[in-house]
DNA sequence: GGGATTTGACCCGG
DNA sequence: CCGGGTCAAATCCC
């Protein structure tokens, strides 16, 4: 109980000194000539975005809390899961194309089981042409498709993709892409997991281009078959990487066993916010996590136009909720995305402090 | 040539 | 057995 509340309030803490910054980089985009109204409004819509989470987190809470009412267990076997993903190809080493499928079966076995426990969300974009939302799909993430199918009764194939950085920082995230079949203009985008890897989506330097790409001018309408996707492209961002790169606590064998996840943590460095803000839930798991937490997996939502109603799915303690603690934003934006989130925390030993100013530096 | 995508096969859960 | 998710060889593209 109380390690719910206390994760909760670090999330929120999080978040909202997330939509701080944020606010920051507004205000030097207000004073900033050059700066578009795009990257005002995206910044904008991030920081109420922000607000909303955070929000409805305190509703959700006060809800459980009151109500208790949650409907599914979701049953989080935090104990293990999650970062045993591995799928074989990642840990047993790529090249081994002697013996087929047989030896592969057991390490399947518990790939199996992380499913279940992968905190998930969903978000339905619309894209409309010509409105300047053709990066909406664009999330700020490297992906790459793996795979693709025709799903029972809908119109159009789903896309399936995973970070690309998954071979090389195990970064586990995926997500799924389905193109509405009423309606062309939407996508139901579910992402599933973290990313552990060095990507940070929306937190760029305040001066450097928020979101968009300049030179690159891209259409999903016009996906080469009106059933595809494309994954962008985007930026290196090499100021976290190499941050990152000095603070990597070994990334090579994290992919094969779930048990190194834990050594691991990230964070978001954003250029100008370097107090507290960085502080954040790390190393979660102590005792059994599932993997990284990074605000960017709380603001899944930095796309253009936003927000939504967002659904927090808690699995802590246990039975019953109802999670319709729908906040819809007031926000009237034309297109509004809906996040769906879900996330199976499980108990966490709220003790932890980290301090970061020993890998800063 | 290397990385990304395509696409049919495989695996697993319901 | 069926459908969704993933793998991986073939292919594409820069």
């Amino acid at each position: 109980m109380e390690n719910v509340s206390n994760l909760e309030q670090k999330i929120l803490i999080s978040e909202l000194t997330h939509g701080r910054a944020l606010a920051k980089q507004l205000q030097i985009h207000l004073s900033m000539p050059s700066s578009s109204r795009e990257a005002r409004e995206s910044l904008v819509q991030k920081i109420l975005a922000s607000y909303e989470k955070a929000l409805s987190m305190l509703k959700y809470n006060g809800s459980l809390a009151a109500t208790t009412t949650i409907t599914e267990p979701v049953t989080a076997p935090i104990g293990n899961a999650l970062a045993s993903e591995s799928p074989s190809s990642l840990s047993a080493s790529p090249h081994s194309e002697d013996s087929d499928r047989d030896f592969k079966e057991h390490e399947i076995k518990d790939a199996s089981r992380k499913r279940k426990s992968t905190p998930r969300w969903t978000k339905q974009v619309s894209v409309s042409p010509g409105s300047g939302l053709e990066q909406s799909l664009d999330d700020g993430y490297v992906w790459r498709k793996y795979g693709q199918k025709d799903i029972l009764g809908a119109k159009y194939p789903r896309g399936y993709y995973r970070c690309t950085h998954r071979n090389v920082q195990g970064c586990l995230a995926t997500k799924q892409v389905q193109r509405s079949g009423d309606d062309p203009t939407i996508f139901e985008i579910t992402y599933r997991g973290w990313h552990t890897c060095n990507q940070a989506p929306d937190q760029l330097p305040p001066n450097s281009l928020p979101q968009e790409k300049p030179g690159q001018p891209q259409d999903p309408i016009n996906l080469q078959n009106q059933n595809q996707i494309q994954p962008q492209e985007q930026q290196p961002q090499d100021l976290l990487f190499n941050f990152r790169n000095g603070l990597k606590v070994k990334t090579e064998n994290l992919e094969t066993n779930a048990q190194t996840f834990p050594n691991s943590f990230f964070f978001h460095s954003s250029s100008n916010t370097k107090d507290e803000t960085n502080v954040f839930v790390s190393n979660l798991q102590g005792n059994n996590f599932m993997g990284h937490f990074s605000p960017s997996y709380l603001s899944p939502a930095t796309w253009g136009s936003n927000i939504f109603s967002l659904e927090a799915n808690h699995n802590f303690q246990g039975p019953e909720s109802d999670l319709d603690e729908i906040v819809s934003a007031g926000t009237s934006v034309s297109n509004s995305p809906i996040v769906d989130l879900e996330y199976p925390f499980g108990t966490f030993d709220p003790g932890f402090t980290f301090d970061i100013s020993g890998f800063i530096s």
